[in-house]
DNA sequence: ACAAGGTACTCAAACGTTTTCGTGTTGAAA
DNA sequence: TTTCAACACGAAAACGTTTGAGTACCTTGT
């Protein structure tokens, strides 16, 4: 077991100073080109590779940029995640990622584990506890140490910092929109609580719509599942929620559902009621993922572009960070959605 | 806009040296009650954290690890993270991810950059590519610099380390008793290219299931998909090819599948062929992610207990870190399947 | 012969900690 | 009064790196 081999150990193999390793290897012309090739050589056949831990130290930047979410487990956020690893790989930056669980204890313990020098900044998407807490100490905290913050998606709009979002109300929109010009006349929502500024979002875009056309919304329409009762096991209380929506509104003939899940288990109640779709039920769903693309029929849904937001995000964070002049001009881009059309809609 | 504060700058602004702040703030019993008190006030009024970076240099160790997987944006990985993720936060560890794509190349960039200090030790799910090329040296290498390395799921028996593997073999061989059990006479499979490890033992699962009931091997009711052709937007390759091995084998009355993908697949392939589901064909697949929990008919797996697998190479890998000894005892561990029955199987 | 200048190196500080050893002051025992 | 702990603190090294300042030696020009 060779351990890994530092400057300082090559120095005294070779009965130089430190600093003259460190230039040599660093092609300095200081040094005189007989000591660059020995250096250059021994260190080749060792292997060096100077400490990253070392530099971060010298340096005070890590290289290194930390992302918050509240679960990975989720096709949107994994996606978001793999959008940030590639540019940032690509621009010589290291992801070390925290799980909030939605939970705001565990947002903030993260943040601190990390605030204290591991990483250069955070790209974040806020916990739904948080939201309803809405206490945001630890974001400006954060902040006013100078380590920047982009979050995205689930985003609050007091905090001065980047931001990267999705054009929720315009996807709500365009995907009331399309059941309407397909025919629908009672079109049912499908969304969370208020609190979650996403679903607020989409609910306005569907009133919009609806408004655009003259169709007066009818409260009884619009299903606001409370999002706390879920979790991955009792899925079953969605599905009788959704199973009375459906019972009380016979009228339904199209489904806006503000996200994959309540899109997908709308669609097996229906076919449960002997609905068919799209004939007698159109539905359109939120963030196009697995599921949309493997649902039978496949799930019409608002894509949300994950991966191109966590590489917007991933950009805004390492621009500002390697930012010369410290102004701090914080940018909010707003990604556009795209309505991906398969066989629950006519 | 406040920086962080360090020792250095309690000592001066207390005027004592830093090695007493030092001290004082670990109630070092060389230190007096009153200055202890003063340094505690001072260091909280001032919200002092201790840097992590200089930490790690210090202790040369870094309370991180890396994990390095194909791929993020797939449940089976993602569980697993988040399984690491859980452990680590409560043993006071950080998870810094690394994204191989399946890349043999990516695997190896990606694991240099973390070896040269950022990290005390790998999780690592072996990559596609590397598993073909059969190229190892940077694992051997990441181990002999003293690097401890667990591997899950596709793990290298040559390499010597920790191992967190699923029982394929037994999990493939209930999957195809609960079929047989069930009635069928003629189960299809539908797997991968032997190069990868655990679609071989899932194979051999199955074989040995039939042996077991002296049900004779027949080679056309095994497809092996040719994973290479398949990305995120060819998935239609992969309806066509599955629909030629139904329409070759119409005697066909079970299958297992070694993915979701492939199973769900093949239930979408085979209510295009007018076969119900389960009285005409029952269908197992492995992995019991969120693809077969909302599948219509819902999809019995085999499931793997991903989050299981990542909680315990986690330990594994922290349990030596944190071993006092040197010695290197490794320990594969296995993580037994269980059959989640549903709506696709009677 | 000697100042000037270039070359090729070494020194030392710095990043922020921890920790061992050293040292000055005090109070009490001899 | 001397001696010696006990006490409370400071100095310095170490982790591995970079880099500006310093220095020894040699060459050149006058």
């Amino acid at each position: 077991m060779k351990k890994k081999v530092t400057l300082k150990q090559i120095a005294k193999e070779l009965d130089v100073s430190i600093s003259t390793v460190s230039k040599a290897l660093k092609n300095s012309p200081e040094i005189s080109e007989d000591m660059r090739q020995k250096v250059q050589a021994f260190a080749k056949l060792y292997n060096y590779r100077p400490n990253n831990i070392a530099l971060s130290l010298k340096n005070r930047k890590t290289k290194t940029i930390g992302v918050i979410i509240p679960e990975i487990v989720h096709h949107f956020f994994s996606k978001v995640i793999s959008g940030i690893e590639e540019v940032a790989l690509s621009r010589g930056y290291n992801v070390i990622v925290g799980l909030s669980n939605e939970s705001f204890s565990n947002e903030v313990i993260n943040m601190e584990m990390l605030a204290n020098g591991s990483i250069d900044g955070f790209i974040l998407s806020v916990s739904k506890e948080t939201l309803l807490m809405q206490d945001y100490h630890h974001f400006t905290e954060t902040i006013n140490q100078g380590m920047p913050i982009v979050m995205f998606d689930r985003v609050i709009n007091e905090i001065n910092c980047d931001k990267v979002i999705v054009d929720d109300y315009e996807g709500a929109i365009k995907a009331t929109n399309k059941l309407i010009e397909n025919g629908c006349k009672n079109i049912g929502l499908i969304t969370t609580k208020d609190y979650i500024n996403v679903g607020k979002l989409r609910t306005q875009g569907y009133l919009k719509a609806l408004e655009n056309y003259d169709i007066f919304p009818e409260a009884d329409l619009i299903l606001k599942v409370d999002d706390e009762k879920l979790s991955e096991e009792n899925l079953e209380n969605l599905e009788i929620e959704i199973e009375k929506f459906f019972r009380s509104n016979t009228s339904i003939d199209g489904i806006v559902a503000v996200n994959e899940i309540y899109a997908i288990t709308a669609m097996k109640v229906a076919r449960k009621l002997k609905l068919n779709i799209p004939e007698d039920l159109q539905v359109i769903g939120f963030t196009d993922g697995v599921l949309s693309k493997h649902a039978v029929p496949g799930l019409t849904a608002v894509s949300q572009h994950a991966s191109k937001m966590g590489e917007k995000a991933a950009e805004l964070l390492i621009n500002n960070l390697e930012r010369e002049d410290e102004e701090d001009i914080f940018e909010t881009f707003t990604i556009q959605t795209d309505l991906i059309e398969r066989e629950s809609t006519k």
